[in-house]
DNA sequence: TTGAAAGCGCTAACAT
DNA sequence: ATGTTAGCGCTTTCAA
């Protein structure tokens, strides 16, 4: 039946809807052998231009998508990061990841989504299935910032801590800088003339609650100011807690004139009670949030000054460790990121409004 | 220097922290080819039992892991697939990911975490490096109900549209079900006794406020009911607008005893309002959201009767769907989850409250 | 300037 | 029951 014409030059048939093109294919139609085909495709060694380009156009009319599992096999890299997250829910990780994602898509590294759930048999789970697809490296994301157990021993590729940190202190942890995000608060409300700040936050066995509250108490000393009502009311993370402890505040300090919370959650919960109790913001009580989580933030009345712990930068700078600590560099420790505060209208900031368009940029004279 | 000695048996020295063990290694190991440590280590082709074991042993106390990549290279098949996002915020795409995510984990499937931001170029790239890396099939993820262009022609592996649909009604869109989940709602009020039902919503062009609509419209004529007012308040997807449509419809419609809204955060602007004008709920009116948003729905005084659209098993059924599609079948259009309601306070459902423990079985006498 | 061949780690025929 | 071998698709020496 098939003489030689059946060795013709040229392409093989598309078979069925799967078949997808090799080097070899694009070697057959430029008509130059795979080493050939390979050098034009990657831009390496020395090929005749003319050769080059009619490989390329080859490889183009082919729609030729190089595989990167045999370049990764032979590359010993999988430009693939496995990217662990303790918490599902993901009001605090997901900022995080979508952080770490966009830094590694940069550098065209590609991320594995495993979800955790808190269960220590997924994880190990999970961490072998990455290994075994030899990722370069790890990022774990977490709810909390208090340490939990490294998510491996020995392991044979670097890992990053984020938004959590491992007990072991050879690791390299990334947090916001829930202190720092305490001094902008206090700076904030004490640069707006108030004396008598009161702070609401969660339970006190969170770090981050107890630094937040140790950055904002820091600068008000250093401002001869101390806490309305002596100390922090540590509760809950709730809006419920913000009511309660507004009444509890007022009681104690009737005389406050703002108020510092640990999370947005529950300086929403205070507003109400501010409100429902006839005090009014910013006006008698200036008020500051911490976490900057938009729908909150917004629908606060009136909107919420707040701080943001820039979990995004959170996640990139963890990617940007990564891919250090791939390359080589092997840091330990903890890395911070600072917080940025965000001025609405509850702490009275917004008294001078923002210029529409930014200010036109005059040469100084 | 070396000698024969250096042809000795058993593991070569892990050189470094980077080096990984190979079959070759096992194989080594265990004094038995490749192919044998092969068959051993899959269970597959006919081994004595000592010899297996032996294998096993030797895998095992190399803390062997088999690489994927070469594996997939070989099969032709990958066991990962793409999850496009165009939702980076993603209220809504992120617990349809999770779920996609554990169907997938399920079946050994790896994910990989693409959030394409809404730009269309983003999604060119990660298209084009999902497709290199050999993903056996995408699943892509939005914040809208409504259609958007196929994520690209005649591509070589499935898709699956979750919470968002593409234009080609050959794809297969996995979405809640709305006007099911407006029913659920209507019915509920119904059957509390409430006669004179309003509904607050997001604004028309949402496909998702006209169907959740349709859906209580239809219930309550059904049940010789008109809505109160006349028809749906079209607004936002705003609390603010929830405060303001209450004041609108209780103008209209003073007798109204109940309201049915279209998201959880246009209900706990209603419920502000209306505790704010001194109507009490559920007594006076029955509320009931849409999102079984948790920190909404429960932050809500009192707790928030709402609609839960079921995200997680959104993202769930559209993995299935992929995986099947990979596995060959190809069913397109719309596929429906449906929604479920979860009652607290708001709605007056409490009333019977729930035991502590669950009730003993009985056998029926 | 180009081609041939080895090999990344693994599996599956085919030999033995 | 076990070993040998030929690739999967690609890059990279080394030879021509």
């Amino acid at each position: 039946m098939s003489g030689t014409s059946e060795h013709l030059e040229g392409a093989p048939l598309k078979r069925d809807g799967k078949r997808r093109w090799t080097i070899v294919d694009v070697a057959g139609r430029a008509g130059v052998s795979v080493g050939t085909a390979s050098k034009a495709l990657n831009g390496r060694g020395n090929l005749r231009a003319e050769t080059r380009s009619r490989v390329l156009r080859a490889a183009e009319s082919l729609g030729f998508e190089p595989n990167a599992l045999a370049r990764s096999l032979l590359a010993g890299r999988s430009f693939t990061v496995g990217l662990l997250t303790t918490d599902s829910f993901g009001r605090f990780s997901i900022p995080v990841m979508l952080g770490a994602e966009d830094a590694l898509g940069e550098g065209r590294v590609s991320v594995f989504l495993c979800d955790v759930r808190g269960d220590p048999e997924r994880e190990r789970r999970y961490l072998r299935t990455l290994l075994s697809r030899r990722v370069d490296g790890l990022i774990v994301t977490g709810r909390r910032v208090d340490p939990r157990p490294p998510v491996g021993a020995d392991l044979p590729v670097p890992v990053v801590y984020a938004m959590t940190q491992s007990t072991n202190r050879q690791d390299l942890s990334v947090l916001p800088d829930d202190e720092g995000g305490g001094h902008l608060a206090a700076e904030h409300l004490v640069e707006r003339g108030r004396r008598c700040v009161g702070h609401i936050t969660g339970p006190e066995r969170f770090a981050a609650a107890r630094r937040r509250a140790a950055g904002a108490e820091a600068v008000l000393s250093r401002a001869g100011l101390a806490l309305a009502g002596g100390e922090p009311l540590f509760g809950e993370w709730s809006e419920a807690w913000g009511r309660e402890a507004t009444a509890l505040l007022l009681e104690r300090q009737p005389a406050a004139d703002a108020i510092f919370c640990g999370s947005d959650q529950i300086a929403r919960g205070v507003s109400d009670q501010l409100r429902e109790c006839g005090r009014r913001v910013p006006d008698d009580v200036a008020l500051v949030g911490f976490d900057n989580w938009d729908v909150m933030a917004e629908s606060c009345r009136p909107p919420l000054t707040t701080v943001d712990p820039n979990l995004n930068e959170v996640g990139r700078v963890a990617a940007r460790e990564l891919l250090a600590a791939i390359e080589g560099s092997s840091p330990g420790g903890i890395r911070t990121v600072a917080c940025k505060l965000v001025v609405r209208e509850s702490s009275g900031g917004a008294h001078r409004p923002q210029p529409l368009r930014a200010p036109e940029v005059r040469p100084r004279t």
